[in-house]
DNA sequence: TTCAAGGTTCTACGATCATAGAACATCGAG
DNA sequence: CTCGATGTTCTATGATCGTAGAACCTTGAA
């Protein structure tokens, strides 16, 4: 089957959506973990939330269009759309912190929110 | 009577508020004709909405750090915060569109919103 | 003091949201 | 085929949101 998941042209990204996606700070910590460390599978984000919780925040960075998955084989691999976003509202994602240091006294992630800062080869036993 | 707003100092102004305080259409566009603009009385906005939910919109706007509200006599005199919010989160008020023109498909501010684009005088009937 | 103007607060309502558990679907390995 | 791994979808729940009407408050003017 050809489970190719909707993704929203870059047109039709709308800022509407996408402040909302980026207003929770897990899914923005999601998408700044996505532009430090590349692309990654969901079983790699390690948050303190359940599974389902995560996979509805993907399917909101999803929608909204500021997130890419590839469905491969059991796995899928999810990117950051940094060009279409970067196209359609350029600064945005400097400013909102996913592509650069907070560096102020707010901290860049999710107070609580648990990211694996491990390389994507050095996750086999958890 | 101190009718002094409570408005958060700077330090406190916090991404995941100012993020969803913007991105509501409504409310990013009263920013983005303060700065057009200037300061305004919330009577001189003109939307299609009840004037409890512009109070709100304000509301929210100011808690979350995006605008400043002055009492003056009856009236209150709104200004946005774009020192604060741009020593806090460079770049993002023109990543938003707040001051800056949007010049893709997609519309500035609201799409049911009627903005009043009058100068501070001409408003005397309506 | 009386009154109108400008806004807020109270209350309520339907919609959406973040969350999680359980069941389900899909793929690769044995 | 069977089984485990990886995620999604379904369903539900409590919280929050945007909205508006009604009452209220404050100020300035008559």
């Amino acid at each position: 089957m050809r489970s190719q998941l909707h993704h929203p042209d870059r047109r039709e990204i709308s800022l509407d959506k996408v402040l909302h996606a980026l207003s929770d700070p897990i899914r923005r910590d999601i998408a700044r973990v996505m532009h430090a460390e590349g692309s990654r599978t969901c079983g790699q984000l390690d948050y303190p939330i359940a599974k389902s919780t995560l996979s509805h925040h993907l399917k909101v960075l999803r929608e909204s269009g500021v997130m890419h998955t590839e469905v491969r084989g059991t796995t899928r691999i999810i990117t950051l759309r940094r060009d279409d976003l970067e196209a359609r509202f350029p600064g945005l994602l400097d400013a909102v912190r996913v592509t650069r240091p907070a560096a102020d006294g707010e901290p860049v992630g999710a107070e609580g929110a648990r990211r694996g800062p491990c390389p994507p080869a050095a996750r086999s036993a958890r």
